[in-house]
Formats: structure tokens, C-alpha cells, sequence
DNA sequence: ACCTGAACACCGTTCAAGT
DNA sequence: ACCTGAACACCGTTCAAGT
């Protein structure tokens, strides 16, 4: 997918052009750029999500005629793709002085990265079918080296990188979708008791009434944090 | 979210109408109905996905006006809904005599949770935003039983709960994702290299091209279990 | 009770054309 | 080099109308 991604028409202007621009810049409108384009997508999916965004009303927002976003990106899977990864770049390593212990690192670095993700929404139900961008890239290889230096063995380190890759993914969509409809799990609990005897288990520890989301997230990390520790 | 799902037009006829019904059934198409409404809704999502899924191909599929559905069903949200939530049926507990092991029941129950929802691939994306429906909550206290039954206490019940469902959505959210795209992958593994010394534990471990899925799941599912065990 | 077509307000994208 | 409008082939859904 990130192959898929051309690199698109100019790009090279900003760098090779020291001179300033023709004074275009600070009047009404400025040009459209991939840019422009991204950022105002995202602006446009934070307020609205997936459904309130379309090429028609994103060239509106930006000033511009409606075609115009296609001399300056593929195809409206293509701003998706970059406004995702703009949200995902990663941003200064906490290199707060001396290396913390590794638990402390992993735990630091997936609650940043799952708190990155809910602050937009949407990222978190399109992720899984994007491209591995650099700023997701970047993170993965962040842990990777947290978890090497640790101390876990080259043969099980993908496997433990899956794992924790998974379980924050998971973690994260899931809120990410049940933030949006409390009502409906306090419906669907509700529905649980209605339906007799058939939950019983579900019933009494009122799973879905449940919605200490953060520390239900930092509790299983610790359990799968253990296991790893275990193996070392 | 199933609440909403109101319980529509009819529904009694079959169970009521013990009489034959006026030989309609054998010839030509038979009526619409739901049941037929979903059905070929997921036999559509399994051969095209989620994007070839419209309202009015779905009418054309089942030869039906294009605005027959909408008076068994209320929207194509509905639609999508009520065939996710068919495919996630949760058939027989394995209940093979005695009982196991617990972490063997668990891994089984969540392993053919997975299996399912790869069998349909657009399901596991589909399910972040949906209801849920008897089928998964039907699954959710299946895993509970198991847990408590072992010992867990149900303090941490409904973190250990939410643990592995995060990991199984997780998990089979990111395969059915990359199922699509391993050329993808590859072309992701490739620009690593390229991309010089910025991610040398990823290029040294070939994260992105050990492709052994299953076995990753079953040891991440391991080490979950393991940090399970030693909080008993 | 069940199904229908016309109509409305949208989509993403192509393409020939403008400056 | 950059932007545009018209046009094409679609969408989901409402509604008044048919049987």
C-alpha cells in the first residue's frame, strides 16, 4: 500500500525555491496544496468522521472547485491514507534522561499511541485497512527496540510485537466504537437481563456497564506485560 | 445498538401458518423476507466485500424492485448489522464430554471465534461499529463462564474478559487487513531497507514478512494466559 | 400486506477545456 | 502548471402510488 502511494506531482518546490512566493500567500485563499488538502481533511474528520467527508465537500471547505483535489492527489483512499498517517506520526521519544525500566517504556509508549488514536476517532476503524505509514512504522520499530533491549530474543520478538500490536488495536477500535454509544451498551445490558437466564456470568459482573476504559486497558497490558516477563 | 433494531414487519407467519403455503415457494423466486434479505447480503459481502454491497444491487440480486427491501428492513445499516450478526452465531458449545483445561477451552472458544470471522473477512472490520448482537454476546459468556469457573475472581473478571476480546479484535482485525495486501507487506518490508538505519530492529526481525499468523495468534494467546494464571 | 417507479439529494472520478 | 464544469455512472432513502 505505502508502494501505492506516488509521490505525486511537485514537492519540490518549497525546497528548491528560496525565493519567497509571489506575495499569493498571505491573501484570502492560499493555493492548494497535499498539504492543505490533508490537514483540512482532518479537520473535516475530526468534526464530522468517516461519513461527513467527501472530495465534493472537502474542495468546498478548502475554496476550490470541486475537481480541483485531483491534480494534487490520486484518489480520495489516498487522502484517507495520508490524513492517517499524519495522526499516527510519531512525535520525540520520551528520552527523558536515563533509560527507564522496560515495562515503564512499552506501558508509556502504547497509552501515547492508544491516547494519539482516540483523540481522532476515526483513525482507530481505519487503520486496519491502510498502509503501514512511516509514523506507524516508526512506533513498531520503537518497540521492537524497547523489547529487544529488554532483553526478548530475536526468535520471539515479532511474536511479541504482534501481541502487543494487537492488543492495543484492539483495546483502541473497541473504545473507539463504544465511546460513541454508551446509551446503546447500557440498552444492551438491560437487554442481557431480559433475556433470563441465558447470561448469567455477563449479568452479575455487569460486564457492559463496566466503562473504566483506561484502567481496564493498563490492567490487561499488565497481565500480557507479565507473560512476556515470564519468557525472558 | 440492538435495541434500535426494531423487530419489523412480521415475523410470526412461519411459526403461526401450519398450512402449506399457496405454492409459491417452489416456483420462480421465492418471497422476500429477511432471512432471504440477509442471507444473500452475506453471500454478496462474502464475494465482493463491503464495497459491493449496495442497496439497489442487493434488490437486483434477489430480483426484487429496487425499493422492495425497505419494507422488511429498515436500512442498509440494518442490513449490515443483522449479517454480521448472523455470521458471529455462535453454534454448540464444544462440550465434548468432561471438561478441559481451562486455558484449552479458552483457546479453542477463541480461536474458532476467529476462524469464523476470517472466514468472512469483511465481518472483522465490520464489527467495531456494530451492535452486539445474541451471537456475540452469546460468545462473551461463554469466555466469562470459562474464566470464572477457573478462578479468576469477578473483580477481574471483566478486565480478563475485555483482554482477550481485545486481543482476538486485534488479532483478526489486523489479518483480515493484510490478508489482502502481503504484496503490500512486502513492498513495506523493502522500503525499510531503503529507508536506511531508521528502523534496524524491524529489518533485522523481517517483521513485516513472517507471515506464520496462525502461530503468532496461539503465542500471543499464550502469553496472555500465562499472565492470567499467575494472578489466580 | 407487500411491492413499485419516479424523484431528490447526494457520491467518486474522467475528461476536455480553460488560464 | 494548475484549476474548472459538465458529464457519467453510480449511491441511500422518501413518498405517493399501485395490486
Amino acid at each position: 500500500m505505502a508502494a501505492k502511494r506516488g509521490d505525486g506531482p511537485k514537492k519540490q518546490s518549497k525546497q528548491t525555491n528560496a525565493a519567497p512566493q509571489p506575495a499569493q500567500e498571505q491573501a484570502g485563499e492560499p493555493p492548494l496544496s497535499r498539504e492543505r488538502i490533508v490537514a483540512t481533511a482532518v479537520e473535516m474528520l475530526d468534526a464530522e468522521g468517516t461519513a461527513g467527508v467527501s472530495m465534493r465537500r472537502l474542495a468546498d471547505r478548502l475554496g476550490a472547485g470541486a475537481m480541483s483535489l485531483y491534480w494534487h492527489v490520486d484518489n480520495k483512499e489516498q487522502v484517507l491514507d495520508l490524513a492517517l498517517d499524519q495522526v499516527l506520526e510519531y512525535r520525540a521519544p520520551q528520552q527523558a534522561g536515563e533509560p527507564r525500566d522496560w515495562r515503564g517504556d512499552v506501558a508509556h509508549l502504547l497509552e501515547d499511541w492508544r491516547a494519539g488514536m482516540l483523540r481522532h476517532p476515526w483513525s482507530a476503524s481505519l487503520l486496519p485497512r491502510r498502509a503501514l505509514g512511516p509514523g506507524i512504522l516508526g512506533r513498531l520499530e520503537l518497540l521492537g527496540g524497547i523489547l529487544s533491549r529488554a532483553g526478548v530474543a530475536d526468535a520471539d520478538l515479532n511474536a511479541a510485537i504482534w501481541s502487543l500490536w494487537n492488543y492495543v488495536m484492539g483495546a483502541t477500535i473497541t473504545r473507539a466504537s463504544f465511546d460513541l454509544t454508551d446509551a446503546d451498551m447500557a440498552a444492551a445490558q438491560q437487554r442481557l437481563s431480559t433475556l433470563g437466564e441465558r447470561h448469567p456470568t455477563l449479568e452479575r459482573t455487569r460486564l457492559l456497564l463496566d466503562n473504566d476504559w483506561d484502567g481496564t486497558f493498563r490492567k490487561g497490558l499488565d497481565v500480557l506485560l507479565d507473560g512476556l516477563a515470564a519468557r525472558k
